[in-house]
DNA sequence: TTACATGCAAATGGTTTGCAAACAT
DNA sequence: ATGTTTGCAAACCATTTGCATGTAA
């Protein structure tokens, strides 16, 4: 959170309320839609939730999202990955990255970020 | 390509001529967004293209992707996953999934399926 | 023959843009 | 003081829907 307000002044952008408040909004929860952000903060204007989310997504400090249905949000902190159940529609987060890197060597290419999603269900889901 | 009209007639649903060119025009290439998809099949309909990517994916004949830009579309032949150059914008595949799937094990929920997407750049284009 | 499929035009809905007013520094 | 940010209304644009016509089986 203040690693992201410094991010922000260092690029010379300010911290202003709403994007604090949007920031805050963003801490509440990872993955979130945008209503669900909004929700958290219905004082900040649509479109400036808009172009905050697109601020805070140029300066590395935002993910955005493609989980099936519509794009989802989140603070860019941790490195983790993403479980969908398809029968409730819960979202959850894993650490463990299982990724074996050393298969991920291309001679030609050089690897900067990566992304993995998750698609099944809870058992206790059907 | 035979497989999926099969697919298609089993279903109950019509092998029309607009559903065969829209095929046609996925088994040219993987990973193709809808314009160019619809250069390849002019003949049909822009609505058409929708609802057949619509019904060919409810049979499991085709994924959507998301790469960043907008959404592609390709025949759900072979497990793969892509990399994507962050410099051209190329899009490429990979058929060895690097998935360690022993430390997939989560005891409540069970994988039907996965997706990853590996961003970085070619060395050539910086 | 008949239920399914197509295609146009119109509606929809999420996202972006223009612009004047408000504000941080 | 000045350039940035905000927010409304309007524009945009990809996708979906209504409905009359056409067609595969």
């Amino acid at each position: 959170m203040e690693a992201v307000v410094g991010k922000i002044r260092g690029r010379r952008y300010k911290a202003t309320p709403q994007r604090l408040a949007v920031l805050g909004a963003l801490a509440a929860e990872q993955h979130q839609t945008l209503e669900e952000i909004r929700a958290r903060c219905p004082e900040v204007g649509l479109v400036t939730v808009y172009r905050t989310l697109d601020l805070l997504s140029e300066i590395g400090a935002v993910r955005r999202l493609e989980l099936g249905d519509g794009p989802r949000y989140e603070l860019a902190e941790n490195h983790h990955h993403h479980l969908v159940c398809e029968s409730c529609g819960a979202v959850s987060e894993f650490e463990e990255c299982p990724l074996d890197l050393r298969r991920l060597q291309h001679v030609d290419f050089e690897v900067a970020s990566h992304s993995l999603e998750i698609y099944g269900r809870w058992v206790v889901c059907r």
